[in-house]
RNA sequence: CGGAGAGUAGUGUAACGGUAGCACGAAUCCUUUGGGAGGAUUUAGCCCGGGUUCGAAUCCCGGCCCUCCGACCA
């Protein structure tokens, strides 16, 4: 994409409300739009973004077997009444239509979900099954914040799994969990595996938790890695010494990225989603729901990911890979530059624009693609580019044929 | 929802109760070009509604809205 064609712009300063690293980078360097608290506009590079994550997503759902739907924003209110929620959630956008006939916005799917497959589960055969959807929720926050890390609209991925027996769902709950580490190393997200507590669903839960001061739960973990758990459940005191002998359990402030339910009949009993067994007798279906806030996953990359400079993208989740950079005297090895490394197959930012070298290579810094490769006279006359990672110091001169297998290996 | 702070141009920031100014951005032209370049000309603003006052961006009341702390939170 050329720089020159992209409506976005970037500003020199974060508008003087935002005090989250995630909103002032990102709406610094043009990836999104606030439109009122909580509620966020993704541009053209902000979506890349987004897109990247759910590709990764969609790829390790598909890979546990999950199927992908897409349901229904606007709910009836009758579903909502039949788990009781319709009262008891407070966070729920209740809305009336022309004829005073009352609505549910989605803040979460079961209250869909698991009426639509009473429609097509009623055998042992039609068991196990998983489906997942990408789609807005919507939760009416007393306090939206944090940029894209506490929202009122916001992107989930939500994924439903139903089984005969509470063993059959409690094997695939492990198997969720590998996913979900699948997931969080690819986004670049070092991810704790915690334990906490299962609200009002269920006994227990998994949550994922990144660990970093702009986060609002807090987490009592061992550094070794084999424990942790949510400050909630209080099974564990910080300091306490691990098992395994890896030193006091730690205390830390985290970001919940995902989160994990062995609901078991919860919500099945509630509609009387049942299956025949071989046997013919009736039971209640069992569930699990996992999921993963993927505007907060992207507020949360940069928080972990940025320097005074700007954002520093992981590479899969990074808009483009290269941000080839057009400086005076190289400004036609640059297009050269962006016609082969596109041709190689290697997503480009291309800076054509007519803008000194100082904004460039600021914005470069600011918009974070992991490797930034510079062309100017004195590249040019080396027949080289300059390449530069963007979270390394130093930048080093390439052969032009040189550049494209150097950012696609992987190091 | 409780508490605190803030709303002035697209962004950031000034102005004692008395002419709304500066920087960045944007536009036009010239000169520039390896870390947010210089000059000239131009563009654009007091959150909304009441009140006090000769006069309100400024003081008072109400509303809206944003941020932060807490509470809440699949």
């Amino acid at each position: 994409m050329r720089q020159s064609e992209l409506f976005s712009k970037t500003q020199k300063s974060a508008p003087k409300d935002e005090t989250s690293m995630n909103a002032q980078l990102l709406i610094r360097a043009g990836f999104i739009h606030k439109e009122m608290a909580g509620v966020y506009s993704y541009l053209p590079l902000g979506l890349r973004v987004l897109r990247n994550i759910e590709r990764i997503v969609r790829e390790e759902m598909n890979a546990l077997g999950a199927i992908e739907v897409f349901l229904s924003s606007l709910h009836p209110k009758e579903n909502w009444q039949t788990t009781g929620r319709w009262k008891t959630m407070d966070d729920l956008y209740r809305l009336k239509d022309r004829g005073d006939r009352e609505f549910a916005l989605a803040g979460t799917h079961e209250e869909v979900i698991v009426p639509l497959l009473k429609k097509f589960v009623s055998s042992y055969k039609d068991l196990p099954l998983a489906v997942y959807q990408i789609q807005n929720k919507f939760r009416d926050e007393l306090r939206a914040k944090s940029g894209l890390l506490r929202g009122r609209e916001f992107l989930m991925k939500d994924l439903y799994s139903f089984h005969a027996n509470k063993e059959d769902m409690l094997q695939y709950y492990e198997r969720a969990k590998e996913a979900y580490r699948n997931i969080f190393f690819r986004v670049g997200l070092k991810a704790i595996e915690t334990e906490a507590s299962g609200g009002t669903f269920c006994d227990f839960s998994h949550e994922y938790q990144v660990a970093t001061e702009a986060g609002e739960d807090e987490i009592i973990y061992c550094p070794g890695g084999d424990f942790a758990a949510n400050v909630e459940v209080r099974k564990v005191k910080e300091g306490k010494q691990c098992d395994l002998g890896h030193g006091p359990l730690q205390k830390a402030k985290a970001i919940e990225v995902g989160n994990i339910f062995p609901l078991k009949d919860k919500f099945s009993k509630a509609f009387k989603l049942t299956f025949k067994d071989e046997k013919g007798k009736e039971h209640l279906v069992q569930m699990g729901c996992y999921g993963i806030g993927l505007g907060r996953l992207m507020g949360t990359i940069v928080e972990v990911h940025h320097d005074e400079r700007g954002i520093i993208w992981p590479r899969e989740v990074a808009p483009f890979l290269a941000h080839v950079i057009s400086l005076p005297g190289g400004e036609k090895a640059a297009e050269n530059a962006y016609e082969e490394l596109q041709d190689a197959g290697i997503e480009v930012l291309f800076d054509d624009r007519q803008e000194s070298p100082g904004v460039k290579l600021a914005d470069a810094d600011l918009l974070g693609m992991p490797f930034r490769v510079v062309s100017s006279e004195k590249t040019t006359s080396e027949d080289c580019f300059e390449v530069k990672k963007r979270d390394k110091g130093k930048a080093e001169l390439l052969r032009k044929t040189d550049v494209a297998s150097f950012l696609t290996k992987r190091t």
